[in-house]
DNA sequence: GCCGTTTTCGGCCCGACTGTTTTCAGTCG
């Protein structure tokens, strides 16, 4: 179910799209954006708050409280039912059509009748569209092949997509000649867990050359603009992939433009006018006489703007930039931080590698620590028993040390629809740590779902809910749970929540760890590797961690041994009443 | 419609590319 402020967010932003759409004000039309977006990422839930509470959200005024405070009684707002009397719902989805805005949308169904991306399509056909001033050959041609583009949806892509992509046609790029720098930005650089595009800077004072081996790169599949200085192509999996080329000692203004998500940008350019300074991707600017101020690194561009520099992870325009000017900037948690990993699997249960191979590659990326997971025996396709977790423990005792990797025995257990686990507690208490989840029954009403995960979290054993929403990015959607009760049991009975670095799955997802961080709870940012090449996907959990704002003290898997240890008995030794 | 170390009124982010234009509007990021 939708959170009150997604929803009020959602409806907030059709009434900026209708006002768009029926030709209102630019202003107006951006502060129901603005007010959208702050709604939608302010951490408590509004349902219930009345405009003197909602006036409190930045961005959000005297009408615009009116509004919201009606919808949340209601369930309507009349002057977005009149809009919607107005133009018909298909005409708001012509809109998504690339290259088809508001403005010639409102002309098609004006002048046509048109009301949806199919009586476009039929209208073209028709040729309804010869003679309409603005509408020209080639824009016939480009309608007809966006239509077809948003019908076979080249659907947003997980990290594990787009990152490796992305890295390869950075790696390309670097090789060509007089090309200076190069590096991707936008949302992959944020490591938003679904990326709708590739943005790639590149510096060089031969824009041209860069350019033509951009477009002639064996993923691209069609060149949709081609330019000196900017250049879209589409790879085979329909993927975009933008190249902006600027010059050598524009490569930190550059970044900078290019990284932040579009509020964050709108932002940091607004402050530049306040200060009688213009930001763009080529520099910041006196904005009397055109002066070039700073524009060689991202840190000079903040500091000029007053600002520290802010970790692109959180470039959202979601308090990043308040928290930035009063110097409270969260010291973010990095790869660097992590000294072990707490949720791995070996070939005992569905893991495609021994345990001494996993240990091996364990110790090759530093690691201080190790836990070995394998499924409990709830999972019966996994063939799980006792005795075999009691063999793999002996092996495991053997192992410990060897590498000076210290190594954890545990056990990832099934949260069954009432919320119990595989093993009594005399067995589980052998378990040096035990993670918990969700793998079936996905669809349980939410107040089931929620008790489910309350008496995981307070089971005196369980240390970790392991990917506490069980989300397949693209797939299934979270489970239903009130969260805020979830993660107040979580941080009442000292239960980390997992963040896990799986790219389709990055569960925990960043908006629910803001939401749990204010509870106090701990993470485990951990791979979930079932094979040795899967180790490496927790660089994906701490960019999801980081876009949750957490620190290394938050995350229980950056600690010392001794302190991760004390975490993990503590639950037993409070004797914590089993439910 | 919102906001304020420039302001309670008067502002509101910036630049590239395309297509249909003869200098610019629309769209995008």
């Amino acid at each position: 179910m939708a959170r009150t402020n997604d929803d009020v967010a959602a409806m907030l932003e059709e009434y900026a799209d209708l006002l768009a759409i029926t030709g209102g004000p630019d202003f107006k039309i951006r502060v129901y954006q603005k007010a959208a977006r702050s709604i939608g990422a302010h951490v408590t839930d509004i349902a219930g708050y009345d405009t003197t509470e909602l006036r409190q959200i930045p961005n959000v005024g005297e009408s615009i409280a009116r509004k919201v405070a009606g919808y949340l009684r209601s369930g309507t707002v009349p002057q977005l039912e009149e809009l919607r009397g107005r133009i018909p719902a298909g005409v708001r989805a012509l809109t998504r059509i690339p290259a088809l805005g508001p403005k010639r949308a409102m002309a098609l169904h004006q002048r046509l009748g048109v009301d949806s991306p199919e009586s476009l399509e039929a209208a073209i056909h028709a040729g309804a569209l010869h003679g309409l001033p603005g509408f020209g050959e080639k824009t016939e041609e480009n309608l007809l092949h966006g239509i077809a583009l948003l019908r076979d949806a080249g659907e947003r892509v997980h990290l594990g997509v787009a990152m490796p992509l992305a890295e390869d046609i950075v790696t390309a790029l670097r090789a060509v000649e007089g090309c200076h720098r190069c590096g991707y930005a936008g949302s992959l650089r944020r490591m938003k867990d679904t990326i709708g595009d590739i943005d790639i800077v590149a510096t060089s004072n031969r824009p041209k050359v860069l350019m033509s081996a951009f477009v002639a790169l064996s993923q691209v599949t069609e060149v949709i603009l081609h330019g000196d200085t900017k250049t879209s192509v589409r790879t085979g999996q329909g993927l975009q992939v933008d190249l902006r080329v600027v010059p050598p000692d524009a490569w930190g203004a550059a970044m900078q433009y290019f990284t932040g998500a579009k509020a964050h940008n709108i932002r940091t350019r607004e402050i530049a006018v306040h200060r009688k300074l213009k930001l763009s991707e080529y520099g910041l600017f006196d904005a009397v006489t055109d002066e070039l101020i700073v524009s060689k690194t991202e840190e000079e561009v903040y500091q000029r703007l007053g600002l520290p520099w802010i970790p692109p992870t959180l470039r959202e325009d979601i308090g990043e930039i308040e928290a930035a000017l009063a110097g409270e900037l969260p010291d973010l948690v990095t790869e660097e931080d992590v000294r072990g990993d707490l949720h791995t699997h070996t070939e005992l249960t569905d893991g495609h590698a021994s345990l001494e191979e996993m240990v091996a590659a364990a110790a090759e990326r530093g690691y201080a620590y190790y836990g070995v997971t394998d499924h409990g025996p709830k999972l019966y396709m996994q063939q799980m028993t006792l005795d075999k977790a009691l063999a793999q423990r002996e092996r495991v005792r053997e192992l410990d040390g060897t590498s000076g990797l210290r190594l954890l025995h545990g056990v990832e257990l099934n949260i069954d629809p009432d919320g119990d686990v595989d093993w009594p507690p005399d067995v589980l208490a052998g378990f040096d740590v035990c993670v918990a989840s969700v793998h079936s029954h996905f669809d349980l009403p939410q107040d089931r779902t929620t008790r489910r995960l309350v008496r995981a979290a307070e089971h005196p054993c369980v240390n970790i809910i392991g990917h506490p929403s069980a989300r397949l990015i693209g797939r299934r959607p979270p489970i239903d749970a009130d969260w805020d009760e979830v993660f107040q049991a979580c941080a009442r009975s000292g239960t980390a929540l997992e963040i896990n670095a799986f790219p389709d799955r990055l569960d925990l997802a960043a908006e629910l760890i803001r939401r749990a961080r204010r509870y106090g709870v701990k993470f485990a940012v951990d791979s979930d590797s079932h094979a040795v090449g899967h180790l490496a996907n927790l660089r994906y959990g701490i960019g999801t961690a980081q876009r949750g704002w957490l620190t290394a003290d938050d995350v229980i898997n950056t600690w010392p041994l001794d302190r991760l240890t004390a975490f993990l008995r503590k639950k037993q030794a409070a004797g914590v009443s089993r439910p």
